[in-house]
DNA sequence: CCCTGATTCGC
DNA sequence: GCGAATCAGG
């Protein structure tokens, strides 16, 4: 496939609204995201970051040694603290029942802890973590990894009660749906009317 | 291990 | 110009 200019412009579009190189790369059809980042780069569009308010100059340009073929175990002089500012522009969670489980809870146990607010979370959002828990894979507290949701699903004194335990994404302890219902925008936590 | 983008360099 | 291989990180 080459790069026609429709595929450019799709290419332009989704890196444009923040899609991945893959999602483009799997959107645009016989080219892996290697092609898509290459292209991205060679156009020009890319960096959002390395201070972007130097125009000039060198950036990065240091002595680059790298003519040689690389040895697998090379050595990493790791001497850059950069103070890391992490700005979560989102308020975390605590997973609660969604509406389908509630009725089957209220077992004969001790009593559940305090759900902080049946939320008003995105109906949508909502929905989708309904739709993904039927795909859940239902795991057991064991059988989570660092790379499987940890959503917790039913009640843990019913035997309805299982961890999504579908593929995490970036580091995240949920898979993309239920990331989505544990980290509500501050702006989708404002007053509902009254 | 999954994913992300960044860079290099032979083609 | 292209993109696989590689690098670097979450």
């Amino acid at each position: 496939m080459s790069w026609t200019d429709e595929r450019v412009e799709l290419l332009k579009k989704m890196w444009g609204e923040g899609q991945s190189a893959s999602q483009i790369a799997k959107e645009l059809g016989g080219v892996t995201r290697n092609a898509v980042i290459g292209k991205v780069h060679r156009l020009g569009l890319s960096n959002r970051a390395t201070t972007s308010t130097k125009s000039d100059s060198a950036t990065k340009a240091e002595a680059k040694p790298k003519a040689a073929p690389k040895p697998k175990a090379a050595a990493k002089p790791k001497a850059d603290p950069m103070p890391e500012m992490k700005t979560e522009p989102a308020v975390p969670q605590r997973p609660a029942a969604t509406p389908a489980n509630r009725k089957a809870i209220i077992p004969a146990g001790q009593p559940l802890p305090p759900q902080p607010s049946a939320n008003e979370i995105s109906p949508e959002a909502l929905a989708k973590v309904n739709e993904v828990e039927k795909k859940a894979k239902k795991l057991t507290l064991m059988e989570l990894t660092e790379r499987t949701c940890k959503w917790p699903v039913g009640d843990p004194a019913t035997d309805h009660f299982w961890f999504c335990g579908l593929p995490v994404q970036a580091g995240k302890p949920y898979c993309e749906a239920h990331v989505g219902v544990a980290f509500q925008p501050m702006s989708s936590r404002r007053d509902r009317r009254r």
